[in-house]
DNA sequence: GTCTCCTTATTACTCCGACATATTACAGCG
DNA sequence: CGCTGTAATATGTCGGAGTAATAAGGAGAC
């Protein structure tokens, strides 16, 4: 492993100006940034379950941060179930099933590299049990600021295509806002993992079909019967939609 | 606020006999009781959100540790997006929405205190929607393996009751073990919040009912068809027992 | 009078070096 | 050959010093 810098050039020696680059100047803390470093490499399987990492004084030293910044980034990662560390033993990596999975961080460094198809089918199973579900309760409680929440994602949806970046953050939203309009926290936290979903599934059409399908009317039904409080319908226009969304993904995803 | 140590007495000047007092004492890591003192003090909204708390400096000395140890500890909670903390502004309070409620940690710190209800019967809800789901999957996915860790717990929660914290704990394996036969990442990683919510309906059928009804023969159906490969009968198996457990809690929980 | 820009003060962030503690591994002993 | 005690090692904790970033307040321009 070369010795490869977290923050941007720090250039211990010579000149300063540097122009951070950034990439990741000191905008991010520097802990962060290690974390963040780190946790992309657990993730990617460049550290796989078992592995134990150089020692504290050694591996601070290679990333050339002190121990403290090299510690707390760990602790972000031990927080998260990625590795845990033992005096005399050392910092090991985790077996996966202790990894939290959910947490939007850990999600954001699975997706970080080249994704992992059977995870990304395995999130997209988990919206495809949950989405019918919340878009009944969502139709059960929601109130005006959700259908208000809604409606905007979908007119953004409108605007851009699911080509652009700032569609699928639309997209994103719609999505979001049906489990927020189930009042339910616990949900709710389910964000980050649904969003992903949605995301990469969406990826994947965009990169198998050169000209999609028009997205617009399934969600659109989704958002019809929620805002007329039909449960029954809304929950299946959610199924609808993800099976949908499973044919156009299929041949890139083959479930 | 009445300055409380975490730590076992550190007795700085005298004495050092101090027989530390295992309730705390450095069994487990100082900077996890840290991060476990203020993840339940925040759960339990001692800290509201948008709150801010004490400086660095004057916090780490009312809890008499070093300022390393203190930041680490609200690394774990950032990591946990719990709080967030930047230079000048301090270190405040999240709102709600943005806590990884599904993390086992925080889901330990939210019911170290006194349960919340309204949370009690979120988890409850998902739950519901999980577990069928997931029982469905096994049935078609389960290897011997995922039937031995069944069968397992399932004879443990014969021999101790739900009274007892062994009959719980099995009660939780077996439904680990469901989730577990799915073979889906993602869906594992609901564990604790799952485990939670059984962990929880339980507790509370044990405070209602003087005689509780017998659970096994609920459990055994969902075993069975899981054992016999059929989807349908588990799902709906699960569906029943679920249905059964909201029942008994009706009275506590009001549904 | 309002707005923008800049200065300033506060706070978290980073670094360093030392000591304490826990745990593993080895060696000596029964 | 098994057990026990000892020593080595890596993490954990500590205290202080200096840096960097941001929010708030003040000066200036329109």
């Amino acid at each position: 492993m070369e010795k490869t810098k977290v923050g941007g050039e720090a250039e211990e020696g010579g000149g300063q100006a540097q122009a951070p680059a950034k990439t990741r100047g000191p905008g991010r803390r520097l802990h962060g940034a290690v974390a963040h470093k780190l946790g992309t490499a657990i993730l990617s399987g460049e550290y796989a379950p078992g592995d134990t990492l150089s020692g504290e004084v050694a591996f601070a030293e290679e990333l050339e941060i002190s121990r403290s910044a090299y510690r707390e980034a760990v602790q972000v990662l031990t927080a998260k179930g990625l590795v845990e560390s033992r005096p005399k033993a050392g910092t090991r990596v985790l077996p996966r099933n202790r990894w939290n999975l959910l947490d939007p961080d850990v999600l954001a460094w699975a997706f970080a590299g080249e994704p992992d198809i059977e995870f990304i089918r395995n999130l997209f199973e988990l919206r495809s049990i949950v989405e019918p579900a919340a878009a009944r309760l969502a139709a059960e409680r929601r109130d005006k600021s959700d259908i208000k929440m809604m409606k905007e994602a979908l007119a953004a949806m409108r605007r851009h295509t699911l080509a652009t970046e700032a569609g699928r953050a639309a997209d994103r939203d719609f999505h979001n806002a049906i489990l927020r309009a189930t009042h339910n926290d616990a949900l709710m936290a389910l964000t980050a993992s649904i969003g992903a979903a949605v995301n990469w599934t969406t990826q994947f059409k965009q990169r198998a079909r050169a000209l999609p399908r028009n997205p617009i009317p399934d969600h659109a039904r989704v958002y019809d019967a929620i805002a007329a409080s039909d449960g029954e319908a809304a929950s299946e226009a959610m199924r609808v939609l993800i099976d949908l969304a499973l044919e156009d993904t299929r041949s890139s995803i083959q479930s």
